[in-house]
Order: structure tokens, then C-alpha cells, then sequence
DNA sequence: TATGCCATGTAAGGGGTTACATGATTGA
DNA sequence: TCAATCATGTAACCCCTTACATGGCATA
């Protein structure tokens, strides 16, 4: 039921199509919520229908026509209603850690490997959210009042991955795998 | 579709109902997994159907009879070959962050409060986990031996809190509220 | 020539949530 | 007496995923 208030939250500071949704929903909502294309228009026909947003087609010469949404009264009274009310709590579903948890049936190496490829993710992920975090900070200073709340959503998703980071130190020591001859294998065989 | 691979893990581990399925993803695997009863039931009728596990009825005398699943040779080799292929990716999806990011519409006080309230179910959850470690710390080397990867993904959900927690202070901090003034500000209003 | 971006959707099916339903025992 | 624990389920509904579908433009 959040999908809809996640919408209303990015469409109160913006109109936007469909399009543009999912793109802010890979770029500055990534780090706490997902969202496919396909889930965001089914969305979209719902809230239309329920008359908590307006449409206006926007035709495009070369371009494919837009459909840009905006928040009616009703929309607005919506998200303040939903703000008012406690957030649920986050549920975890990491199947990650079921496979770990569940791990004794697989080599140490199979699941060393599996924590190899979440982590380069991870740092990639690390290194644009630094990269946005910089750019905040280079702002001048009214802006980045403007940019503070989310900003403090995109701190949660920094700290959030080098406390994973960190984690998978602990998993790799743990597993005892020499990383390093991860790649060399087969040039210098363990005699 | 993990549900069902997260409950082979623990029935690979050890027979039990859905009772006690629901109990240890309330307990053991709480930290990264989430499932209803009603999920669980309905999940181990589909998996019986699909002759991934069996069933064995045990009657008893002043409770409920227990329906008992038992993985199959099916359920097993079902189980191998999901742990074969990668995991997916974690996907985040947390209702606190949409608020944080829309929360030009509340004031900050409110916030706060929120926070606060997760903050207080955060903690009580930390201590649970850091109970749970000094246990598995306290077993005999054979016995930890044993609990080595279960060890290790509650690691993960101690360092997450942790994290969780350390980001909290950084929120706090930023909505400049006076946490230690929150409960008497009745007594002591701010002159 | 192929991939990726722009921009929108439908349809089927699977998964999850909410509400409803039963009924005895044990402890506060 | 009230709530919690033990122990199971059904039914309706909503949400999400997967696959299918179109089609032009720009870049490598």
C-alpha cells in the first residue's frame, strides 16, 4: 500500500509522467525504495481512477505522447493523512542470507563467491551515492536546505552499505578464503 | 518465490509444523526474513502438493494434532539447486524513508518522534541479538562450529542495527530537536 | 548493426495481506 | 477475567512479477 504514498510524496514536490517517476525511483528514492516500470503505471491508472491525481497529455513531436501527473486536493489530503499515521516498520526478505543461513549444503568458496559479486554491487552503489553526497555539499547554502530530508535519506543508504561493507569483511574472514589468488587460480595452483 | 527455498532450509535442518516454522522465522531467521502464518500454511500446502515435502500427522492429547513436514528427495534437490544459482539482490522497501523525504509537509518534532519510535524498537531488538551472540559465544567449540553461518547472518542484522542506530543520532542531530528535554517539556517549558 | 533511450501499456499468474474462524490451556 | 500460547486453517482481495507488445531516434 506505500507504492501509492511514495508516488504522491515524489509527485507533491513535482508533476511527472510514468517515466519520469521510475527514473527518480532508480535515482534519488533507489537507496530505500524500488519500484518496475510496469508496477508504477498500473499504479498510476489506480490513483487516476481513485481521483487522487489529475493527467495531462502532453503531445511530443518524434517523441512518444506524455501523460504528466499532478496531485489533486484529494491526493494532497491523502499524503498528509498517510504522514500523519506511524511508518510501518521495514521488513527484511534478504534471500542472501537464507542461502548463508542455509550454507553448510554448498563449498565455503561457492558462498566466499556469492559475497564476492553482492559486494562489488555494493561498492559501485557506495561510490554514486558519495558521488550525489558531494555534489550536496558543494551546493550553496539555501539549496541545500532544500535538499536536506532527502539528504538525510541518501546518508541512511551510505551508511547502510558500508555497514554491509564491513560485514562481508567479517564473512570473508570468516570463510577463510584467501581473496587475493581469487583470480590467479589457475596460473599459481596452491602446491 | 524465496519463502518456499527459506523454508527448505529449515526443514532441512530439522522437521517441524508450520508452528514451528513460524516461530523460528520469529526467532533465528527474524533478522532477515519475514512470513505470516497464514503465508506459511498456504506456502507448505502448495510445496506438499508439489511433493517437495512430506507430511506426517501427530496426535496429542489436550492440543491440536501437529502436521509435521519432512523434506523429500524432491524437496531436497530443489533446495540444492536454488542454493547453485545467485541470490537476488536485496530490494529495500522502507515507508520510514518516504516519509523522511517528504517531510517538508510535517514539522520537524514529528519526525523526531518517529524516529524515535523506531529507534525504541531498534534497540530492543539489539539487545535480543546481542543476547543471542553471547549464547552461541558461551557453547562449547563444537557447538559453535555448528552454529558458524546462523552466527554469521545475525551478524549481519547486529551490525545493521548498529548502523541503523548510529544514522538515528545523525537524524537527531539534524532536526536539532533536544531529546533529553522530550519528556518534560510540560514541566520545563522553554522560557 | 545493435544496443539503449524515450514512452507507453496489457495480461496472466503468483505472492502477500487482511479479515474471519475455531477452541482448549495456562498464567497474570 | 483477560490475554497469551498452542495449532490449524479459509477466502477475498490487492500487489507485484514476468512476459509480451510497439516504435522511432540516437549513438557506438
Amino acid at each position: 500500500m506505500s507504492l501509492q504514498h511514495a508516488i504522491l510524496v515524489l509527485l507533491e514536490s513535482d508533476d511527472a509522467s510514468g517515466y519520469d517517476l521510475l527514473k527518480r525511483f532508480n535515482g534519488s528514492m533507489g537507496h530505500f525504495w524500488h519500484a518496475s516500470h510496469q508496477q508504477i503505471y498500473q499504479q498510476l491508472k489506480k490513483m487516476h481512477a481513485a481521483g487522487l491525481i489529475d493527467c495531462e497529455l502532453q503531445p511530443q513531436d518524434k517523441r512518444p505522447d506524455r501523460k504528466v501527473y499532478r496531485l489533486t486536493t484529494a491526493g494532497r489530503e491523502e499524503l498528509l493523512h498517510w504522514l500523519s499515521q506511524p511508518a510501518r516498520p521495514f521488513k527484511y526478505n534478504d534471500a542472501l542470507l537464507v542461502k548463508l543461513f542455509g550454507g553448510h549444503l554448498l563449498g565455503d568458496d561457492d558462498l566466499a563467491a556469492e559475497i564476492h559479486s553482492h559486494r562489488e554491487l555494493y561498492e559501485e552503489r557506495l561510490k554514486t551515492f558519495l558521488g550525489i553526497e558531494q555534489r550536496i555539499h558543494q551546493l550553496p547554502g539555501d539549496e541545500q536546505a532544500r535538499w536536506r530530508l532527502p539528504y538525510l535519506t541518501l546518508r541512511r543508504g551510505i551508511l547502510e552499505i558500508q555497514s554491509w561493507l564491513r560485514w562481508a569483511d567479517e564473512v570473508e574472514q570468516a570463510l577463510d578464503v584467501d581473496v587475493s589468488a581469487e583470480n590467479s587460480v589457475e596460473i599459481h595452483p596452491t602446491a
